[in-house]
DNA sequence: GAGCTCACG
DNA sequence: ACGTACGTGAGCTCC
């Protein structure tokens, strides 16, 4: 029989300070939480035990020594953002179906030794897991120790590795440790010996006990023997402190410890609460039913689902809206991308889901300017009505979208989990079918986020912005970016042999074959085999990433070799292969736009990614000349002149950027000026670009340490630039001061359209995660108000090209740049109608400029 | 699947 | 004394 004891405080604390913070919507930490049951998911499946004992500390703390409460009050209590994790764990453990086991008046710490020592008594296999080094004590033939280090790394102690690192028996360590103190434990020690003089000791000694008796005869230096007889009242205490207590009074029969079933639903309705999701996939727990808790009990409804013909549908339907003013739509698609088809089409009526599959019926429902709709995806539908040739008409509400909009930190928006999360809980159905409860409940869920849509005063979010962008968005996807897939091929074809060149040169450079790709083995063949010196460490080892290598430049050949290979072989991999991989059989790339992936409000493109295609470099960016307009048509892009800048003008309202910008004026130069406190026409080429750097690195919150490192001065200079900066643009530091201390207060910052994020990271202890939330609250605001004008531009540019009866259409937005493929004869137009929309979508304090330019090739339509 | 690297705004 | 700019997505290696 294998007993595995767990030392419930020591992994929650691994836990809490291993895990970056993750929190609820409403703010209740988790991440301890979600940390301890992966780290006891890890440990079981490494050990395999048969039984399960989770040890705590109580609440109430008595000691085992009135002296040792003496010491350990000096100790700082639990953070409160850990602490408020502690019950819902236990709660959790114990739905899970583990034992947990406290000890009035003994800690975690007492209960593993004594359960130790239990199953060394009755031949038991024992294995405890702990972040505690204490524990190491307790080692022996039987029972074994797992240091959890991290997340995922235990180191496995045994009595001979115990004996490889520190060169004594478990049972020393006590001894050692009584000498040489622990100030984390308060345990005093010995004043003056540290670890290596008190392992001496023990080594040759063994025992404190024998120490003392023979203290006199010890054949050791003069100056050790007074300490030790300084110390020895110190020292006794100590050995007492140190040992592990190996008989508290707790359930000793191991039979108890077996996991038992546990309530799995209620686990899982819990794990819902705390918006664990990944856990609940990660424990096998999809498949329970969410259930009814004393918190969230109410009446639930019992429904039914009812499949009927579209004639039955259509009267069902019209009785359901002669009472009710809104109908909720809920369709399935299967199949991926842009190449989706309707499987299941569900309308949610009075205590009825109603199921229909007939295309026609979905598509009059969605035509029908007299019903209004709420539906889960709106982009999704639009694609399907853009496909189809109609309009949808007075779709007021999106699901996915308004949950984005309250939230925009969880990880994905599907209903299930939604529903999980905002209610209280789903209904009765009256047959098998249980995603239909969960259809249901859409109506339900959209009341609620309707409201809380109303009180974050975020509806024309919704619904002038995100709703109508998913339109565009729709058809974007649809109409998709036209590329010559022969000049690719031809492009990496070119590639293919530079690229096997280089990798001859390199291997002969450093003597042998390697991969190239593999930084692992990079790093041993330049730091360990060239001797080369490393510069920065990753987790793993030593990094070999772009800002390393170029400084190794002047090294030795082979790193400007590596350099290019990197450059070819990305080129190649990412923008050629793959790209002519995804291209449809219509000659097009169709990326999917997905509008509710970032915490800032930002779209974000995949499968292909069409934001990040080359453009800093000449060779990379010549690949923007196989992005083209189609036959006859041209290609138009216009790209916002300093938005976000415009953007910290507006909101910070600082009279000398305004006035910079009102003006016209080149900003970085007047900011070069401002900053080096000169007249506009001293101003260098690298004043001006230091300048840009600064005038960047406010945007992101900016560090004296990134930005030194950034443009290559020292610290002091430039923390020397940022103080001369906010004194110079005085609105922008006390706005920089004011959005930290509303973000405190308030929890989240929010753009000026109401788009919030919230901010957990602002009220976490650790300093490195604070100071990354209030850098997060100086950005947020701008990044997002940012991409809330290119929103509202891209709406209104596409209403203003379907007014004139133009062909033109948008095909893609890139954070600051719109790009519209037009007949050529229509460019001209569309080059002053994208500019005249994108400049006067919103009206801020200071102007904002957009330039047009049109071209046959992405790559001659830009700049 | 995580970690590293690198492409973009 | 800490580690170091904001926001993304994708390909590759290696466990």
């Amino acid at each position: 029989m294998k007993l595995l004891v767990v030392d419930g405080n020591s992994i929650l604390n691994r836990a809490y300070y291993g895990i970056r913070p993750l929190t609820t919507k409403d703010g209740m930490f988790t991440n301890a939480i979600y940390g301890f049951l992966t780290m006891l998911e890890k440990i079981k499946s490494d050990t395999n035990p048969d039984r399960v004992a989770i040890a705590f500390d109580l609440k109430a703390k008595t000691f085992r020594h009135e002296a040792y409460a003496l010491y350990k009050a000096n100790r700082k209590g639990m953070p409160e953002e850990l602490h408020m994790q502690l019950q819902p764990l236990k709660d959790l453990l114990t739905a899970l179906g583990y034992k947990i086991v406290t000890c009035e008046g003994y800690e975690a710490d007492d209960i593993l030794g004594t359960l130790a020592k239990k199953c060394e008594e009755s031949d038991n296999e024992c294995v405890i897991a702990t972040g505690d080094r204490d524990s190491l004590q307790l080692v022996s033939d039987k029972v074994s120790v797992r240091l959890a280090k991290n997340l995922n790394g235990t180191m496995i102690y045994t009595p001979s590795t115990i004996m490889e690192e520190y060169g004594v028996t478990p049972k020393e360590l006590i001894e050692i440790k009584a000498i040489q103190g622990d100030t984390s434990d308060n345990i005093p020690g010995v004043a003056g010996i540290g670890p290596k003089g008190a392992t001496e000791l023990i080594k040759k000694f063994k025992t404190v006990e024998y120490i003392y008796e023979h203290i006199d005869e010890l054949d050791i230096k003069e100056n050790m023997r007074k300490k030790l007889i300084d110390s020895k009242e110190n020292a006794l205490i100590s050995r007492m402190l140190g040992e592990i207590c190996v008989t508290a009074p707790v359930n000793c029969d191991i039979d108890e410890y077996k996991v038992l079933q546990g309530d799995r639903a209620l686990a899982k309705t819990m794990m819902s609460k705390l918006e664990l999701f990944s856990l609940i996939t990660k424990l096998g727990l999809d498949n329970e039913e969410l259930v009814e808790t004393e918190e969230n009990a109410h009446d639930t409804a019992t429904i039914s689902v009812v499949e009927s013909d579209v004639e039955n549908s259509k009267k069902e339907i019209n009785s359901y809206l002669k009472n009710n003013d809104k109908l909720c739509v809920y369709v399935e698609f299967e199949g991926e991308s842009h190449n989706k088809s309707v499987s299941k089409v569900a309308y949610v009526l009075e205590d009825t889901v109603l199921l229909c599959d007939d295309e026609e019926l979905l598509f009059d429902v969605l035509k029908d300017e007299k019903i209004e709709k709420s539906v889960f995806s709106s982009k999704e539908l639009f694609s399907l009505a853009d496909k189809n040739g109609f309009e949808i008409k007075n779709l007021t509400f999106d699901v996915s979208l308004a949950a984005y909009l309250l939230n925009p930190n969880a990880s994905s928006y599907d209903l299930e989990k939604l529903c999980a999360q905002y209610l209280v809980s789903l209904p009765l159905v009256d047959d098998e079918k249980k995603e239909c409860a969960v259809i249901y409940s859409m109506k339900a869920l959209c009341e609620l986020l309707v409201d809380k849509i109303d009180e974050f005063s975020q509806k024309s979010l919704l619904c002038d912005i995100e709703i109508p962008l998913a339109n565009v968005l729709a058809k974007m996807e649809n109409i998709g970016f036209c590329v010559d897939v022969e000049g690719i091929k031809e492009y990496s074809e070119k590639l293919s042999v530079q690229i096997s060149n280089l990798e001859q040169e390199i291997y002969a450079q450093i003597g042998h074959e390697i991969n190239i790709n593999s930084p692992k083995q990079l790093a041993v063949a330049l730091f360990e085999e060239l001797g080369l010196p490393a510069k920065k460490k990753t987790k793993s080892g030593y990094s070999t990433n772009a800002d390393v290598l170029e400084s190794l430049i002047n090294y030795h050949p082979v790193i400007s070799m590596i350099l290019q290979y990197r450059t070819l072989a990305k080129l190649k991999s990412t923008y050629c292969d793959s790209l002519i991989n995804v291209v449809d059989k219509d000659g097009r790339i169709h990326s999917s736009f997905n509008q509710t992936e970032t915490r800032t409000g930002r779209i974000s493109s995949t499968e292909p990614n069409l934001q990040n295609i080359p453009v800093r470099t000449e060779l990379g960016r010549e690949l923007r000349r196989f992005f083209k307009a189609q036959e006859n048509y041209v290609l138009i892009d216009a790209d916002y002149s300093q938005i976000e800048l415009r953007v910290l003008a507006h909101i910070s309202n600082d009279s000398n950027m305004c006035k910079a910008f009102i003006d016209n004026d080149d900003i970085h130069t007047i900011t070069a000026s401002q900053v080096f406190n000169m007249p506009l026409e001293m101003v260098t080429p690298v004043m001006r670009s230091r300048a840009k750097a600064v005038n960047f690195g406010i945007v992101y919150g900016i560090g004296a340490f990134s930005l030194a490192k950034d443009i290559g001065v020292s610290n002091k200079e430039a923390s020397q630039y940022i103080k001369s900066y906010l004194s110079h643009y005085s609105g922008i530091d006390s706005y920089m001061q004011s959005v930290i201390s509303s973000a405190k207060d308030l929890g989240f910052v929010e753009t000026i359209f109401g788009r919030r994020r919230y901010l957990p990271e602002l009220s976490a202890t650790n300093h490195i995660t604070r100071s990354f939330g209030e850098r997060v609250a100086r950005n947020a605001p701008i990044q997002g108000t940012a991409a809330d004008i290119i929103k509202i531009a891209m709406v209104k540019v596409d209403r203003r090209l379907k007014e004139e009866g133009l062909s033109a259409r948008l095909i893609l937005q890139v954070h600051d740049e719109l790009i519209v493929e037009a007949p050529a004869f229509e460019a001209m137009r569309v080059a002053m109608l994208l500019q005249e929309e994108m400049e006067s979508a919103v009206s801020l304090n200071v102007p904002l400029v957009a330039e047009a330019k049109v071209g046959e090739t992405w790559y001659d339509a830009k700049d």
